[in-house]
DNA sequence: CGAATCGTTGATTCAACTCAACGCGAGTGG
DNA sequence: CCACTCGCGTTGAGTTGAATCAACGATTCG
């Protein structure tokens, strides 16, 4: 099946909005037809949320777990001050709250960043299913550890790099991101985010982030239309955010 | 069993190293006694480690999940103009490389902070008991999980908070883990961190870390007494770090 | 005792923040 | 259809929190 092929799935509503996440699943793992059969099986409901609003708060009791089949959501944290960081972005393909299979509090904020459209799991069901099937436990529990790596990544980008290399940085990962979930090629794409959010996902003002965008345009490594992003020089975002994808175990085959 | 039993099992290093684990793990859930002996029954080694030691580097093939049995553990990574950040401090009881029960190529580096000991286990052995003890699985996964969340509020705690705020922070979060670990209570603790490390923890430079201690003590939150923190003013510590422990789970008795 | 590491302190610099103003495009309502 | 608002991006000027640079004291250890 195509790369991109996934959109148009995606884009005809009525076409099962489970086959995003058998696509997603199988992208490290072969899974068995009765696996992929049940994990078809599951019961489900799709939802529709607007830009900005809530599909999670923190503090919320959860008793589901949530996949992304269309649009963009972002998890934030609010601290004392009133400030906020967001600590993930998720595209179209990701799950969004699989801690929730088992954690029964929210402890950060879930939003929609665009208009999207998830997919949510009864958690227990779905738990059931990664022990009846070890093939969708491992699978699962891979997701929960490379976005575990994510957040990692996540701690040095805030904690140790510079405004230029930290955004740099954050538009190699979606890049990535983006074409590794067949969404389009890494040269080119829409980042739905506002100056103000960009700056709550790297810890920086929405001041310093326009200043910082403004400079890598100037570099020649990236050219803007409106909230798309065109990578002019790859080789030169990815030198200039420090950007290694291996913490992403893109290429992870266990076995 | 008392809270500081455990240490005294870990003293005596020919009890069942094994003892910790199982204990950590029972934390939250009850494991049925095939379960445990299953753990029991694991093939491990036992290895010690000098201050600075490396457990792992980054970019090495894995095969194996650790777990620490005695002293501190940290894990860092390297960014492009040398700094370095450490993304987990690690106790007595806690899983240092879970992860590597799946992910076969180490993305950071895991070293030692003080004398430590730690159980290694084959990785693959361990991920078989997962599936054919969901339990156990349950357990592991949602030790995954939880620190997932704790590499979240890293996040926003480096991305959002001040230097003071920060600080404040860390002696929170590690006063309140140690106590759930049952090694002691929050009230006074070791640090075993120089203020370089406690920088590269935090984002900050020792310099800096230096300041902002004599801040906290000198507000009467904190004393100090070489590498070893007593709270002072727990409420008052706790506001100065904007701590909630919520992201800890503590009390996560999933069912 | 000498070397090395770590903590402490002061002086200075700088990256990012704050505050403020203005332009622009998309809605929206009269 | 135009006036208005509102959110967002842009830019400048001034401020500040943390970094840098540098020196020195304390502690440990071979």
């Amino acid at each position: 099946m195509a790369d991109y092929e996934v959109e148009q799935i995606v884009a005809r509503r009525e076409a099962v909005p489970l086959e995003v996440m058998i696509r997603r699943l199988t992208r490290r793992f072969e899974l068995s037809q009765p696996a992929i059969d049940a994990l078809l099986g599951l019961p489900y409901t799709l939802k529709d949320f607007a830009p900005g609003q809530y599909i999670l708060r923190e503090g919320e009791q959860v008793q589901q777990s949530s996949f992304v089949v269309a649009g963009f959501v972002y998890r934030s944290k609010i601290v004392g001050d009133g400030g906020r960081q967001i600590v993930a972005i998720h595209l179209m393909g990701d799950f969004v709250d699989l801690q929730h299979i088992m954690l029964r509090r929210a402890d950060h904020n879930i939003q929609a960043l665009t208009p999207a459209t998830l997919v949510q799991f009864p958690a227990e069901q779905l738990l059931d299913l990664a022990y009846r099937y070890p093939e969708i436990g491992k699978a699962l529990w891979l997701e929960s550890l490379i976005e575990a790596a994510t957040f990692r990544e996540g701690v040095v980008n805030v904690g140790r790099r510079d405004a230029r290399t930290r955004t740099a940085h954050l538009l190699c990962e979606l890049a990535v991101r983006r074409e590794a979930a067949g969404l389009g090629p890494r040269g080119s794409y829409e980042l739905p985010m506002s100056q103000e959010q960009i700056g709550d996902a790297l810890g920086l003002t929405s001041v310093h982030v326009n200043r910082t965008l403004k400079t890598l345009e100037a570099e020649g490594l990236i050219a803007r239309t409106k909230r798309a992003v065109t990578v002019a020089d790859w080789e030169g975002l990815r030198r200039a955010g420090d950007f290694t994808p291996h913490y992403l175990h893109l290429h992870q085959k266990p076995e």
